[in-house]
DNA sequence: GTCTATAGAAGGATAGAC
DNA sequence: GTCTATCCTTCTATAGAC
């Protein structure tokens, strides 16, 4: 592969991401990524065949990323509340820097199912699991942690950190009736959600 | 109005609401709503004129339907506990009755914001906060809950019951794995979301 | 590999008959 | 009020020249 189709390739992708992230598959317009990229549409066409094909790489690129940010989660070297700190500091932060993916991601998930479906099966959920349990039996049995409230944990703490931004729209519009800054909520959130998770599970 | 007119007129109305709850804005087909009414499409643009004024109708009664549920919190005949217990068991009732509406709701907000701005104007947000803190002022202080913490702990109710619905897609795909049913993560999450919030409020 | 031009299909909207 | 037929625009996708 050509430098110059190289250099080609990572434009078409990446303006295929930003507009897709911005307007969704439906929304989202050849067009407007062969302008952004300042290329044609031909070209378009030329590297990923359909907008099908294009999506697809830009989600499951986008998915990924959003994943990686969960690995550290599994350093055996954090007790678990460290784990929880660390955990809304760097996801919060990742979401500043990102802050459309949420709702892109979830919407387009929930619109097509099946797109996920393949990167689940990839990523081993059950193995997270197995391994978090056997690094923190002490500390779930402590907090009375029992097998049939991960679920209800899990989300839980998915939620703090994601929902913020998913609902953005209609947060920062409250705000804005309350006298709030969104950007200020953010940072104070980091702590907030790490101590409020930390209370919720102590008995 | 005559009655037929109001029959079709209704029809529409519902067809509409299901298929842009189902599609989102852009994925909606003036077709598809025409067809799900047994009408045909000339039909829809004589009631609505356009596909945009169809969705915007659509769209505050689903808000209003959804705000609806915030009211009875206002009831101050409930400690802040009962109102916190109360509230996810009639709201997370509410969405799984209507588990499409805060994915198609949220992403359409954060896609064109302007949409919510009139509506948030009509409801009086800072005044429903000032009779809450009238309500519960003891008990505000017995929490040490400060006025900094209040967009903290609204998002964070919000959240813990809206979430599930809006990551509905990867939720239920990762719980396949798990073996969790997704209902009956539901149900449990009634009574988890509340104790959880209520453990988090105290020290 | 990149462009221009255009095919071909789909979708929103309207005209006009009944 | 409801239908059929159709206009017009937009969009994805491809053909073909360079």
């Amino acid at each position: 592969m050509s430098d110059q189709e190289k250099q080609t390739e990572e434009k078409i992708f990446e303006s295929a991401t930003e507009v897709f992230v911005e307007k969704g598959m439906d929304g989202a317009r050849m067009q407007d990524i062969a302008d952004h990229a300042g290329i044609n549409k031909a070209l378009l066409h030329y590297y990923y065949r359909t907008k099908d094909k294009l999506f697809d790489a830009v989600f499951e690129k986008i998915a990924e990323k959003m994943f990686r940010k969960f690995a550290p989660v599994l350093d055996a070297n954090y007790t678990l509340e460290e784990k929880i700190r660390f955990f809304f500091r760097e996801h919060i932060s990742f979401l500043q820097r990102n802050s459309r993916l949420p709702s892109f991601f979830l919407n387009e998930i929930n619109r097509n199912p099946e797109r996920i479906r393949k990167l689940i099966r990839k990523a081993d959920i059950d193995q997270l699991w197995h391994t978090l349990e056997a690094q923190h039996r002490d500390e779930f049995r402590k907090y009375n942690i029992t097998p049939e409230m991960i679920p209800q944990i899990m989300t839980s703490i998915a939620a703090m950190s994601v929902f913020p931004f998913a609902a953005r729209g209609i947060i920062e519009t409250v705000f804005e009736k309350m006298g709030v800054k969104f950007d200020d909520y953010l940072e104070q959130r980091k702590e907030f959600a790490a101590e409020f998770v930390i209370r919720a599970l102590k008995k």
